[in-house]
RNA sequence: GCGGGUGUGGCGGAAUUGGCAGACGCACUAGACUUAGGAUCUAGCGGGCAACCGUGGGGGUUCAAGUCCCUCCACCCGCACCA
């Protein structure tokens, strides 16, 4: 007898599996599988949730390998980022050392969960020979047009004298210094997603592959609204406002405009005036208001008369000008017509400051239409609208449409809700981006073969000011790519979303330092087979990969149009029912559990716990179940080999003998299933616990006589099966079932189908729905036989008694149900 | 407020197409083996003595509903008052 000694075991296999270099992807006669979990942010300690995302990915890593696919299992790190840039601030470490460090420090605790990556093709998006490519591919987008700048509002701390993150404001407040937090124009980069904003969204529908939900979510964050573009000519005023709405129907009952405080034409139309200080008090006051705050429902409405009119084009009416909170700046023109008979949020303010109120829809059949404090915002019959009066508002939405282009003053178009992409971050430990001002040439991109603009080793980190990259004179001053005179750098880095929107076409091609990746390779492994990660990401980290994936399309990069065909969104880990988190205290340390257990066990309970979509409950006694059943398994090969049960040959099958065979078939069947059309790992991993509690019993019936070539074909499937899920512990039982290849290179089990085959099988009885017997019958047997079946049984008749039959339902191999009155 | 999701034993969860509710695991109970057991094996394990009742509540469709329809409730997640 042995014992399942998990530690000798894990480290025996993992150190194989590196030194014969196992899992690199070379076989490129087999059909390509890429299968992809997201990459960490190196914080230095892998928490529950990188165990659960990972061992999914092995699962299907492993399954898909075993399948004889040629599998790409990568792994890398998305290491640019804000903490690395605290640590420095606080401990004084140089953000590159702190990240490196963490880098290995947690690839270390990664690689004791026995994955099976290739880490040859290892990335870390801020290594050089990374965020060249990153800065290569900028200057691609700059001139292809999708890169440029504009002015933007930052949340501004004016003690640190520093851009501040949203995450970095609490309650409005810096949380370094506590000071109330204001706003800052700053001139910004952009990337232009909003021209992709159409594709984004029809190209959803190729998505056959990801969740419902997350489409959904895409779908409303790009947010396409139809309707039209109005111009109203403003009285005294060379300009006119534009401004954005998807009912132009209601055009008539425009009482009054609103401009966004930050709207730019406040300004010009209130100076000098009587207004002018009261709007600026106002404008002020909103300063130091969060977006959050100011959008919040809760927030009362307000707002002032800033003393101009417009005139609406299609009425005529003298239309006065407003500012107020409820309106931004930043969506569509940053100026509505408010019809507050028709919207809510109109209604509540024309009410508050006695604006007046027109219908001009009713509902449809009501004559008496009287508006209360509820706005009606349906569809219905028109009226106080001149000539459009008696219409539906339907109708009234298209001929009013054609009027005002008739007129000129506007067209039909649709509005979206995406914004475009602000990628300067005021900070060091990012991908610098690679562009130069020059006093005579202006923004001048830095040439391809100047790349990369290297981040300087020589700057200060205090916490305050602006970028750490400004107090690097080397950095700051350079000279100019076009006219060779003294020039200066920008000095902002990249949203880390840049980084990661392109890393997985980096793993296809790892080491090319020609190109970010050789288009061949790309395309051979493109698009990510199965992409795996927190459904946090389902709408930024997903959409910019999108974005990303396209643009190299149309730079003729690549040949695909998505990157991801399929998307696994995997739930949270929560222990006591709350996401597990340090400041909560209820976490568990993936490193105290592999040290007690083994990473097998700890694979196999995030895997068997729920399905990988639903949130996961911990559970140190769950734990302790799944490495029992280890233990389970690992005695029934043991005891099978000491006692040379495999070498027992008998002559034909007997009935139990059939069971095994029929229950190792379906069992196959059904893992297989599992795994591959609906990633039901526990299911699978039940179904494999019930084969070895079958084989328990089995074995015990009769030692001396048992089919030993039977009993064999049972153990090598439950060897095979479990591999995926607990890659170690199967390996050695794998070798000592006298294995010369590994379990990972042998092939996937196929069922018979006509083992799954049964001759009885059993039926269940009812009366009027209630089961009253249970038989075997011949899985043959016809509905006429079933029924007569059913009228002859004793239960049945008994339940029956004198009572009327009314009718009779019988359902091949399933069941009888006789309904009686 | 809007959008999305989830509700099944003491607990995590099964139930693939409307067809035996509670697979598998945990916890628990009893027994066996043992100097001993927090190891292992065997058996039991939704409620009720029973007829029966049970999938968040109420209603409906159906021979048959966890599953389909209507309605209400609770909790969780996301959000940008989107004009």
């Amino acid at each position: 007898m042995s014992n399942y000694d998990f530690k000798k075991i894990e480290q025996k296999w993992q150190n194989q599996w590196e030194e014969k270099e196992i899992f690199a992807s070379t076989h490129e006669d087999q059909p390509k599988y890429y299968v992809l979990e997201m990459f960490p942010y190196p914080s230095g300690k892998i928490h529950m949730g990188h165990v659960r995302n990972y061992s999914i990915g092995d699962v299907v890593a492993r399954y898909k390998k075993m399948k004889g696919f040629n599998v790409l299992h990568p792994m890398g790190w998305d290491a640019f980022g804000l903490p690395a840039e605290n640590a420095a601030i606080k401990h004084g470490i140089h953000p590159d050392s702190w990240t490196q460090e963490n880098i290995k420090d947690m690839k270390e605790q990664l690689s004791t969960l026995g994955l099976s990556y290739d880490w040859s093709r290892e990335v870390a998006t801020c290594n050089q020979d990374y965020y060249k490519w990153t800065q290569w591919l900028f200057l691609q987008f700059y001139n292809k047009g999708l890169a440029y700048k504009k002015e933007s509002r930052v949340n501004w701390c004016p003690s640190c004298e520093t851009v501040l993150a949203n995450e970095q404001v609490v309650g409005g407040q810096c949380e370094r210094c506590d000071s109330n937090v204001g706003k800052k124009k700053l001139n910004q980069w952009y990337f232009k997603i909003t021209e992709y904003a159409d594709t984004l969204l029809e190209d959803i529908k190729l998505l056959e592959g990801w969740p419902n939900k997350v489409k959904l979510m895409q779908e409303n964050w790009i947010g396409k609204s139809t309707g039209a573009e109005i111009e109203f000519k403003i009285e005294n005023f060379s300009n006119s406002l534009k401004v954005f709405t998807t009912r132009p129907d209601t055009i008539f009952g425009a009482t009054y405009m609103v401009l966004a405080p930050e709207h730019p034409y406040v300004e010009e139309l209130t100076k000098g005036t009587e207004y002018e200080i009261s709007v600026n008090e106002f404008v002020n006051k909103l300063q130091h208001i969060s977006d959050i705050e100011r959008t919040s429902n809760d927030a009362e409405k307000e707002g002032l008369f800033i003393g101009q009119y417009c005139i609406n084009p299609i009425s005529g009416r003298k239309t006065p000008i407003y500012i107020a909170n409820y309106v931004l700046a930043d969506y569509g023109t940053g100026a509505i017509m408010a019809v507050p008979a028709h919207d809510q949020r109109d209604l509540d303010f024309a009410r508050k400051y006695n604006i007046d109120v027109v219908p001009v829809i009713k509902p449809t059949g009501e004559e008496d239409f009287v508006l209360e404090d509820i706005a009606y915002s349906d569809d219905g019959i028109m009226i106080n609208s001149g000539e459009f009066d008696g219409l539906s508002s339907k109708e009234a939405f298209t001929k009013i449409s054609e009027m005002i282009e008739k007129n000129g003053a506007g067209k039909r178009t649709d509005s979206y809700r995406l914004r475009d992409w602000l990628l300067s971050r005021q900070r060091y430990w990012g991908t610098p981006i690679p562009i130069v001002y020059c006093d005579t040439c202006g923004i001048v991109p830095v040439e391809e073969e100047n790349l990369p603009v290297e981040l300087p080793v020589d700057v200060q980190f205090k916490g305050e000011g602006l970028s750490p990259l400004t107090t690097s004179e080397a950095f700051m001053h350079t000279e100019c790519p076009k006219c060779g005179e003294l020039a200066q750098r920008e000095t902002d880095t990249m949203d880390t979303f840049v980084d990661s929107s392109w890393y997985f076409l980096r793993y296809t091609d790892p080491k090319n330092t020609k190109l970010p990746f050789d288009k061949e390779k790309g395309n051979y492994w493109m698009s990510v087979d199965q992409y795996i990660g927190g459904v946090e990401h389902a709408i930024l980290h997903l959409l910019y990969s999108r974005f990303f994936t396209k643009v190299l399309r149309d730079l003729d990069l690549i040949d695909i149009d998505e990157p991801f065909s399929n998307l696994l969104t995997q739930g949270m880990v929560l222990k006591d029912g709350a996401k597990m988190s340090k400041s909560k205290g209820n976490t568990v340390s993936p490193g105290e559990i592999i040290e007690k257990y083994g990473a097998d066990t700890a694979r196999l309970f995030v895997l068997f716990a729920a399905p990988p979509e639903r949130d996961l409950e911990w559970s140190d006694q769950g734990v302790e179940g799944c490495f029992r059943f280890l233990n389970r398994v690992w005695r029934l090969v043991d005891e099978a080999l000491q006692n040379n049960m495999f070498d027992n040959t008998v002559a034909g099958m007997t009935k139990q003998d059939k069971a095994i065979h029929y229950m190792i078939h379906k069992t196959v069947k059904r893992v297989t299933e599992d795994i591959e059309e609906r990633f039901n790992f526990n299911t699978a991993v039940s179904g494999i616990m019930e084969l070895v509690n079958e084989l328990y019993k089995y074995k015990e019936i009769d030692r001396e006589n048992i089919n030993g070539e039977l009993f064999r074909e049972a153990i090598e499937t439950v060897v095979l099966l479990l591999s995926p899920f607990a890659p170690h512990v199967t390996e050695e039982l794998w070798e000592k079932l006298c294995k010369s290849t590994n379990v990972y290179l042998s092939e996937w089990p196929q069922y018979d189908p006509k083992a799954i085959v049964q001759d009885e099988i059993e039926i269940v009885i009812q009366v009027n729905g209630k089961v009253k017997e249970k038989l075997m019958v011949p899985s043959n047997t016809t509905k006429e036989e079933m029924e007569k079946i059913a009228l002859e049984n004793q239960k049945v008749q008994q339940s029956i008694e004198e009572k009327e039959i009314k009718k009779i339902i019988a359902v091949p191999k399933k069941l009888v149900n006789i309904v009686v009155k």
